[in-house]
DNA sequence: TAATTAACTTTGTCTTATCAAAGTCAATTG
DNA sequence: CAATTGACTTTGATAAGACAAAGTTAATTA
């Protein structure tokens, strides 16, 4: 069986990797991600890879094989069942069940997740919007597009937060922002490097800006038209 | 902070102890309850004594003080609390979640610890009949007696299963002596070194029949009389 | 092309937690 | 009171996972 700092690694690899599949994760990300020095890094990524679940290319990075990806996938299914838990059941803030997921996900038991899927109704996205895999390792690919590409001025809605801090996350509770809030974007600025949008919030429109760099971590979805 | 191991370890003093306070817990019987051998309980525990959690002498055994028993005590809450929230809120069998709470005992963080609570509405046992110390560490104790030194013939409630394993549990399941049950201990049979008692089901009565050596794992408690 | 630099790897050491096996103590037995 | 026995402790070794610092590579700059 993984460790649970095996778990980590093979979960930092599969969030962590290039947006181009045929690129390798370099060490530096990794080791960034996981919050270890770069030569404990190559170390476990070595052991890692000893047990076939990582390629490995000194100076050039690492890769999930088939059978590590499915254990990152496993890793991530536990993760984003055991938060939306901790939000409907519980009835935690979805702002701060990152912290209580990262530690619980190692140490659900494959019974306990099962009852688990079935209380929540075998969902399909966590809190955040982060698709959940499914017991058997498949994870649905959204088609959605950031605050920064999508196009203006049509009806659109929030469908996944990528910054999972809790302060950044209080900062979209305030703006009205979770995923499922219909939005129109206004407005890009270059100059100001700010994004210009109305959050329809209970009928209300409410005006909301944001700088380039923020607005990445909102990903959306044009809505669906109504026939 | 005490790692899950000293946790584990300091748990296992506090069940473990002698009846008698004044006596110590021998590291032979600590060895077995913790599941190491006697070597490496002698050098955890006076580790665990360099961090003043625990009285240690040599050839004489180990006891908490009261800053290690307050510890022990947390993790036994944290350990009741989830077995609880296992059972009542995503229905697990309570045969089967003990295994699963030995895990989830070191991981749950004190804010999703007082949630639980809450939504338990403070429940002052757990499944088994166990009692669950108070935040600030005291834990009720229950006068209770086993089905070897009870009363014959009263009428009786089961207060506590003494034995987790998930086939003892079963076993109790089939013979309907859940916490709770009202019962009356018919005989026992000190040649055969048997118990017999009758199980109110539903009002139906059920006679049951077991050794000794397993009624002592049952804990009882008189029936209040009704005014 | 040589020098510099940033990124990565190697090496050696540390901590925690464990076991096996050898050593010690003290209580019982003869 | 010596010998035996069982319980406990000590010692030495191991594995996992980490860091610091020294050593490599390869890309960039001059």
């Amino acid at each position: 069986m993984a460790s649970r700092t095996i778990e980590n690694y093979l979960k930092q690899i599969y969030l962590s990797r290039p947006a181009d599949e045929a690129q390798w994760l370099t060490m530096g990300k990794l080791s960034a991600a996981v919050g270890v020095t770069p030569g404990t890094a190559t170390s476990m990524v070595r052991a890692i890879s000893d047990a076939h679940l990582v390629e490995y290319e000194p100076r050039a990075g690492v890769r999930l094989t088939p059978a590590g990806e499915q254990l990152a996938l496993h890793v991530l299914r536990r993760h984003r069942l055991i938060e939306l838990l901790l939000v409907q059941v519980l009835g935690l803030d979805w702002s701060e069940v990152h912290e209580d997921a990262e530690e619980l996900e190692h140490v659900v038991s494959d019974r306990l997740l099962m009852k688990i899927d079935e209380i929540l109704q075998h969902p399909a996205f966590d809190p955040h919007g982060d698709p959940i895999p499914t017991a058997g390792g498949v994870i649905r690919r959204q088609d959605c597009c950031t605050l920064l590409d999508c196009p203006l001025g049509e009806p659109t809605s929030i469908a996944r937060i990528l910054d999972q801090s809790a302060e950044f996350l209080q900062y979209v509770n305030q703006c009205g922002l979770l995923p499922g809030a219909e939005i129109r974007v206004a407005n890009r600025n270059h100059q100001a490097q700010t994004v210009e949008l109305m959050a329809i919030k209970s009928g209300e429109n409410q005006v909301v800006a944001m700088s380039f760099s923020v607005a990445e971590k909102f990903l959306v979805q044009l809505n669906e038209q109504k026939k």
